[in-house]
DNA sequence: CGTTCCCTTGAGTAGTTTCAATACTTGTGG
DNA sequence: CCACAAGTATTGAAACTACTCAAGGGAACG
């Protein structure tokens, strides 16, 4: 099914896969590939759109990872990762200006998309709509992440990060059998869950010790995914992928 | 300059006031103020919209609070807060069912508005892109408190709360000069911090303790305003009124 | 005048941070 | 191919922060 959408859009062909994007016609999806002028390829930490910048464009992320960060008296803060399929900055065509840094983890592939070419696309209420809903996801990520800083301690909010990419990869089918693979090292997932490298090393070692999980050098290697994801109180209902929020033919009745 | 405004939009003129209302038509106030089909005013805690119910109209808040809350475990997490002028649950128009419960706090006035009408507002393409960008501050502002609680104590954590709302209120035309008064109890305090009430009351005692303020029955009252901030290392950029994010004409040029 | 909701206090336990020190890994230049 | 440097991961001990359980106090409202 969406293999064929991926080789008709090799840019885009992941954008809102799993939600969305069922509920989008092939016009849209050409219209949406369409808009990426220019793709590159970077690897190591790249500035994507530095906080307080003007934006021109936004950036679908293609293939790698994207971290949302900010610095705050000298220490990074971690509000977010985004996984291939994100627009990862298309807030900055409403906001212009963003209040964090979004930046490349290891190598990644990205795809501009002028917000003069956006100002057009939006003419089309529909998929104005679509692209609303897009960022709005990212706001519902926000405040589960909020849910989880309130309610678990660091071992339990590193493992509801686990679930979180996890799925997420899952959505726009990089999901692996086994666990996953990300350019993370322990000091990210310590800026994500707003504790320090050293106890997140000692979260980590807990983890392996209750057999829920092995890190090893950017590899999560999982052994029962439903014994993490239960660990963690990770439910993915917030990713509006299945579930009850998950939209059906609502979105066109309005 | 905004008594005028408030006059003639006596249900929506709070609506991105101190934020993007200055780039706002006369006439797209109009449309907006227009856009209210009903008022209804409420006392005690009272559900706008449930998490998984199909949206079918959004909510202005016109007069008092909202809290977005999360409950998992028998145990609830606040996510946010809502003061007049917010267009609280505006992102239900795309979503359709909500992630969370909005719920109001104590005495509060609320306007109606149909996504009939709202599918109607937004062909206006300018028009949709204010009516994104408010729902995109709410994200702006779950990233702030992202990074507080990765950050702060609970202390500290609440003083932001304090400094967050006060800030909010000063943007819509509602800011005391002395401290702010919410029907805030300090178990809502506890629930937005991620803490105890138990704990919150003890840090609530440090802060008076500490000269910054007190909390009594939802009131509290501040001797020094600056000390209270800089305490909580509060930097009011992130609401997008004043400071280097705030939109200037950018909004229009593209 | 009692009930209910809200606030307060104490003591023991669990979770997290800090500081200091030590290993492991990977890539680079000699 | 080895030695080194830089980045990353690991460990221990003491101090701090927050949680839980248990109990009591105070104000508001019928």
């Amino acid at each position: 099914m969406s293999q064929h959408d991926l080789d008709r859009h090799p840019l885009t062909g992941r954008f809102l896969m799993g939600r969305l994007r069922h509920g989008m016609t092939e016009d849209e999806k050409d219209l949406i590939e369409a808009l990426v002028e220019e793709t590159v390829t970077v690897s190591g930490p790249t500035v994507v759109l530095a906080r307080g910048v003007l934006a021109e464009r936004s950036t679908m992320l293609i293939e790698g990872y994207i971290l949302r960060t900010v610095t705050e008296n000298g220490r990074r803060y971690i509000v977010g990762i985004n996984v291939p399929g994100d627009f990862v900055d298309l807030h900055s065509f409403a906001l212009k200006r963003l209040d964090h840094d979004v930046i490349t983890l290891g190598d990644a592939r990205l795809g501009y998309v002028s917000h003069r070419r956006l100002s057009q696309a939006i003419r089309d209420p529909h998929l104005a709509r679509i692209l609303w809903f897009a960022t709005l996801l990212d706001a519902a990520v926000h405040r589960e992440w909020i849910v989880k800083l309130e309610q678990l301690t660091a071992v339990k909010r590193v493992a509801h990060v686990f679930c979180e990419i996890w799925h997420r990869l899952d959505l726009v089918g990089l999901g692996r059998r086994d666990g996953l693979r990300t350019p993370l090292i322990q000091a990210d997932l310590a800026d994500m869950c707003g504790t320090t490298a050293i106890h997140m090393n000692r979260a980590l070692r807990q983890l392996k010790k209750e057999g829920l999980g092995e890190f090893r050098r950017g590899a999560l290697y999982v052994p029962d995914r439903a014994a993490l994801e239960g660990f963690a109180g990770f439910d993915p209902t917030y990713l509006y992928g299945t579930g009850e929020l998950r939209l059906r033919d609502e979105f066109d009745a309005t």
